[in-house]
DNA sequence: CCGCGGATCTTCT
DNA sequence: GAAGATCCGCGGA
């Protein structure tokens, strides 16, 4: 790892977050989730990230929104509890992972778009086909799918629990002395043609992993 | 740097 | 039957 993604702390220094901090509006927790550290363990590899960027998908005023038009198979696990993945299949090629919000009944959902690697960055850049810098190995909500190895299959787990989980640093542990600042911005989302006003898009200012940015 | 098209399959109309 | 919460490689400026 280079100077190019930021040093920090290893998964055992993360603990996940209560089921309470997703049981609340989907822009809250969409904010909310900027900093904060997606892990899954899995086969010796403790792989690990922080988000940089994230998407808030409402229900029925949120015409983008895949629980828009009300529950299906695929968008059920939207109308769950929180803190619960959902994880869909698109363009007949990508995966692309979302953390359930709101209280049960109430569909929202917010989606992972982009991480700054931090763990296991040699079994992702495996994945991800070799000689690419580390700051384009998850900055895209299909790429970091394709570098955690996540799918459908990891749709509906609880990730207010090992092994697969998001987290926030252990608070002995200071990025910089303790003297880091987070600055998140807010744009529209990306690649949707409905809803393109809304302001629902967060990221990490300062971050290099943050998504290419269309147009304008 | 920018724009374009292909890949490839699930989901809902 | 069409669109889709995407990515990559290619070609041109």
């Amino acid at each position: 790892m280079r100077g190019s993604v930021h040093s920090s702390p290893m998964a055992g220094e993360v603990r996940p977050l209560p089921r309470a901090f997703y049981e609340r509006p989907t822009e809250v927790a969409a904010f909310e989730l900027i900093g904060k550290i997606l892990v899954l363990k899995q086969e010796r590899v403790v792989l690990s990230g922080r988000i940089v960027e994230t998407e808030a998908y409402l229900g029925a005023d949120d015409p983008a929104s895949h629980a828009w038009r009300g529950p299906t198979p695929r968008n059920r696990v939207m109308f769950g509890p929180a803190g619960f993945s959902y994880v869909y299949f698109t363009y007949g090629v990508h995966h692309c992972f979302n953390v359930v919000t709101e209280r049960e009944g109430v569909p929202g959902a917010v989606l992972i778009r982009a991480l700054e690697p931090l763990s296991g960055i040699g079994l992702m850049r495996e994945r991800r086909g070799g000689g690419r810098k580390d700051e384009t190995l998850t900055n895209g909500p299909a790429k970091l799918t394709q570098a955690f190895h996540i799918t459908r299959a990891h749709s509906g787990c609880d990730l207010t629990r090992e092994p697969f989980f998001i987290g926030e640093e252990n608070s002995f542990v200071s990025r910089n002395g303790g003297a880091s600042i987070l600055t998140i911005r807010v744009s529209p989302r990306v690649g949707i043609s409905r809803a393109k006003d809304k302001l629902f898009r967060y990221y990490d200012a300062s971050s290099l992993c943050v998504s290419a940015h269309p147009k304008g």
